[in-house]
DNA sequence: GTAGTCAGATTGTCCGGACATACAGATTGA
DNA sequence: TCAATCTGTATGTCCGGACAATCTGACTAC
């Protein structure tokens, strides 16, 4: 069957984004299949009224995100295997809003500290010099899920305790207009002490999920730091990850 | 100081990647710091002979690849921060081996067993129809570190146990012509059975980090299945992540 | 002095074409 | 029958050009 595309070249949106966004809107949908042939660019160009860059621009983002794979003189077509999505840099808030759990985060520490050797490295400030600690306990559905201490220098954004009681950090930088970039990320796993297992509602010894965090925004500077402990009764970290070609 | 380009046209190698390369090599090495501007395509197409779709070319696979940024009316530069590699889909051997740890394999059971209802939604294979599966333990230094269980279709490739005392699955199914596309991850952390932890020599009840990992082909078929788990004292996982945008 | 405006610089998008390269299947030869 | 070769098809690479969008900094007007 023929796939029903076509662009509104009246758009300020760019014309290999409006197809990569069709072709991604009926992979989803199912309209196309998975491992069905997409048909030769040339030809997908001209139906378009396109030039072929622009369709092979848009064809290779989707490859980019793995829905697409393409096979020189064979075609292109769709990955059988349901992919998600590649390990975006996205808040523990927004995970557990998408997933339907009513996040609730209770506000422990917010203010203004001296920043510890440790903490100096990551963020690459000066030892002793004032940075934002932040601990917050994250619950859903009224349970203890994290314990999450973070870091950030000072000046880059104004952390209001009732808006940090509402909505994820990484929500309040980006409205804040600061460009996350890329992370540093360490997953690894202990046992609880006993001030963290009562924080959490654990036992002693009990093994906790540990999460450390370093984020740099679009000039390389470090804007957070931070250290998370997770119960793994509750919670794991789960993505999907691409082959870097 | 102006940066010594050069690209070779009668080599097989196609212009842009010869470009990105040596891009790349100069970031890595500091001839081009951090922050600096890479000049404008225009006249870095024109100083190399080369046409500005290919000089772009070369800057995006950079600018995904999370070393250079991009700003319309500003310009193209290198990221302050030390960007290491975006997770690859890297198989524990070969990250014990880069970090100078001498890894070892000891294969615990290579057999052929009906696939379990959690090993057949895995694979997507029918359940109790024969699938491999391979036990293996992980040192370093002589040291336990991980415990690996991983199942794998049959016909895929041929299981020699020498061979997987020697080096990583991963390796072996890449020299066996299976091109590793993506993986779908779950990371998480619980406490040590008596067996596991007589395994790991670990005590019952201490914290272990567990894995389990799906790896797919390009064409969409599941390749590998493995619950994996470390001992945290000894690992856990570190990577790299960048913004999807 | 401050705000608004304008011009230059640089990347973003798009076009149309050309040739190279690799894969699959049909054809041909032994 | 089987293997080597040819051929068509599709993607990979590369070119040269055009115009749009956006940012920076300087200039101008109030």
């Amino acid at each position: 069957m023929q796939l029903e595309l076509s662009v509104d070249r009246s758009s300020p949106v760019p014309l290999y984004f409006q197809l990569s966004q069709q072709l991604e809107a009926a992979i989803e949908h199912g309209t196309l299949t998975p491992g069905s042939l997409l048909g030769n660019e040339i030809e997908l160009a001209a139906r378009l009224g396109l030039s072929r860059p622009t369709v092979r621009q848009a064809i290779q983002s989707l490859v980019d995100k793995g829905l697409l794979v393409r096979r020189r003189g064979v075609g292109t077509q769709v990955v059988h295997s349901q992919v998600k999505r590649p390990l975006e840099l996205s808040s523990l808030y927004d995970d557990l809003e998408a997933a339907g759990q009513r996040p609730a985060t209770r506000v422990l520490v917010n203010k203004l500290v001296p920043a510890s050797a440790e903490v100096a490295a990551a963020l690459g400030v000066a030892e002793d010099s004032d940075v934002h600690r932040v601990e917050r306990l994250r619950l859903a559905h009224g349970e203890p899920m994290a314990y999450l201490c973070n870091f950030l220098p000072p000046g880059l954004i104004d952390l209001d305790t009732d808006q940090l009681e509402t909505t994820g950090l990484y929500r309040l930088m980006r409205a804040a207009g600061i460009t996350l970039h890329s992370a540093r990320q360490s997953i690894g796993a202990r046992a609880a002490t006993t001030e963290e297992a009562e924080r959490l509602a654990e036992e002693t010894g009990a093994p906790l999920l540990t999460m450390q965090r370093v984020t740099f925004d679009d000039t390389g500077r470090a804007v957070e730091y931070g250290t998370h402990t997770y119960r793994p009764t509750r919670y794991s970290f789960e993505f999907q990850l691409l082959v870097r070609t």
